[in-house]
DNA sequence: GTTGAGCGTT
């Protein structure tokens, strides 16, 4: 066992713009390792931030590790100030503060499965990102892209998703133009939320198609290299939750952000005030999806984005905590986006 | 702008 009480697993983070959320932080500093608690510190006069706060990870060793690793990375706009916290809250430390929390109830101590200090991620440029080529043989861009993507091991996809993800939550106006310049990528990583059951293909039948702008594509398309994808992630079994809690996880409180999130069926991903259209009846009408839903999600409108960033934002344990149905949601998927499972 | 708070007493 490791020692009850070490010198830090807590960081110190300054710099912090005024209007960064605890769970943008808690997704910022989950690239480091798996965050415990954030808790943004707030003028209780003004309600305003103070602009610091203090990011809780599971060990010291990830606690140094983001020190190191995301020492002035933006956020934002600013960059963000990272270090060790040396003092602890109050006089109370006998344990670990358990303020904003239940009596008795320190923070966890163990993380969400899924995590075994896993593999570092190595960050993928996105920026670097080459400009679209022209396709052979008249190809169609949606098949060339689930091809392209059953070559890429889930490594490879991990790490994509995981810069994505990175780039999304330090700098969303550089995500938003990346994903406007390069639609491709825009597909690509939505199916690879597919593929990696990151996400239930259900939200397909909550995209919108565009008003048909573009010319439809070919209606019959080749399967998308169906069994190519590896079972994802690697059968962890069980939903299991952190040790000593019994099944009892604290309700959401003003002590700040704690990593507790559904396994699936993220709430409703509130669109921004820009949704055009009224909401319309699901699943039967949009049986046989027309072509130009297709050409919808290549293009990714800005609602879609906003979806797209929302479930991107998704932290590692909620992808780990989803698992198996896949196969399922693939055919699913299928049966959505191509018009027909076969 | 830069190191956490206080519904109260086992």
């Amino acid at each position: 066992m490791p020692p009850p009480t070490s010198a830090s697993r807590t960081i110190f983070v300054a710099n912090i713009p005024y209007d960064v959320s605890e769970e943008q932080l808690a997704s910022t500093f989950s690239e480091a390792g798996p965050v415990n608690n954030v808790e943004i510190k707030f003028d209780p006069q003004t309600g305003r931030s103070k602009g610091y706060a203090f990011v809780q990870f599971y060990d010291e060793a990830t606690a140094l590790s983001a020190v190191r690793n995301l020492q002035e990375v933006p956020v934002n706009g600013r960059n963000l100030r990272v270090e060790l916290s040396t003092d602890e809250p109050g006089p109370r430390r006998g344990g670990r503060g358990s303020r904003g929390g239940i009596p008795g109830h320190p923070a966890e101590d163990t993380p969400p499965r899924g995590y075994d200090a896993g593999p570092p991620v190595n960050r993928v440029d996105l920026s670097a990102l080459p400009e679209g080529a022209p396709l052979p043989h008249a190809a169609n861009a949606t098949d060339s892209i689930s091809k392209t993507l059953a070559t890429v091991t889930p490594g490879q996809m991990q790490d994509v998703m995981a810069s994505m993800k990175s780039l999304i939550t330090t700098n969303p106006e550089q995500a938003r133009q990346l994903l406007s310049s390069k639609p491709q990528l825009a597909y690509a990583l939505f199916q690879a939320m597919l593929l990696m059951n990151i996400v239930d293909p259900s939200v397909l039948q909550r995209i919108q198609p565009l008003p048909a702008t573009a010319p439809p594509p070919p209606s019959n398309y080749p399967p998308p290299a169906q069994n190519a994808y590896p079972a994802y992630p690697p059968a962890s079994s069980g939903p299991s939750y952190p040790p000593g809690g019994a099944g009892y996880r604290p309700p959401p409180q003003q002590g700040g952000y704690n990593s507790a999130p559904p396994a699936a069926g993220y709430g409703t991903p509130s669109y921004g005030a820009t949704t055009p259209a009224p909401p319309q009846p699901p699943a039967s009408g949009m049986a046989a999806l027309p072509p130009s839903a297709q050409q919808a999600l290549a293009t990714l409108p800005e609602d879609q984005q906003q979806m797209l960033l929302q479930v991107l934002q998704l932290t590692p344990d909620q992808i780990n905590a989803l698992d198996a149905t896949q196969k399922a949601s693939i055919m699913q998927l299928r049966q959505q986006f191509l018009g027909t499972a076969a």
